[in-house]
DNA sequence: CCTTGACTTAGAGTCCACTCTAACTCCTAA
DNA sequence: TTAGGAGTTAGAGTGGACTCTAAGTCAAGG
């Protein structure tokens, strides 16, 4: 019943490359995969489910150090739910920070989009107005 | 009465290391800077403005390739006012994405760390409730 | 039997953006 | 006149996150 997938199918689910997939797991972003009898990674929906949770930590910037953290108390210590919350909490703060900074840039450059914009208005102006 | 500053002052200015500041210059990014008489850079107020833009360029997000591209722009044909602003509104709209992507996964995060907190409130009631 | 193709591993290579080093030149103040 | 400090250069080194390679195993199909 428990519905098993090879490293491909799950590289297609989740957007990761097999390579990365492995690298993953020998940086112990991922635990152990369980083997097929000859010797192939078969992941559970559980494992699927973690990999799009970390891709999301990747995506939000969080590095593979401080993923290693989090997957280690997920697995070492199933119960130490502050310890998780607090590092996750941590972490949104910086995205948070990131996505000010982010905005605030970006309306730097869509003013001087704006600027351009502008200039190449008056230049398209008949040079004797009227 | 033109004030130029030195490599010291600009880093201070612009939150870049002076070696940052050479490997810019070095890779194109800033024209190369006007020198004292004994050889040391003197950065002008426009320099200053440059920098300051290109480094929200970069904090956004932009490449060094592309950054290139739009200074080469701006030095070889100062007119080209449209092919600049087409490359930052190409830039513009990855950052947009970027965003986006951003506040989703975000959104994951912090819905992870509610349900992280019912738990906890759970597990703190007390055992026999009422 | 032999090929094909999906997998395995350890380890090497790549890309990006810095960041640092070593050897050197000047200038100034003790 | 010499020691310190701020520059200069070319080029090497670093850190992070992949990404790829080579050599091997194994199962199924022709």
């Amino acid at each position: 019943m428990e519905q098993e997938l090879t490293i491909q199918q799950v590289a297609q689910a989740t957007g990761l490359s097999t390579h990365t997939l492995r690298y993953y797991e020998r940086c112990d972003l991922i635990a152990p995969i369980h083997r097929a009898n000859n010797g192939h990674r078969r992941y559970s929906a559980q494992d699927i489910r973690w990999i799009q949770f970390l891709t999301k930590l990747r995506m939000t910037g969080m590095p593979i150090r401080q993923i290693q953290q989090y997957a280690t108390l997920l697995r070492q210590q199933p119960d130490a739910i502050q310890a998780r919350r607090a590092l996750l909490e941590a972490h949104r703060q910086t995205v948070v920070q990131h996505l000010q900074e982010l905005q605030e840039n970006l309306a730097v450059i869509d003013w001087k989009i704006q600027h351009y914009k502008e200039i190449e208005e008056n230049l398209s102006k008949p040079v004797v107005p009227q």
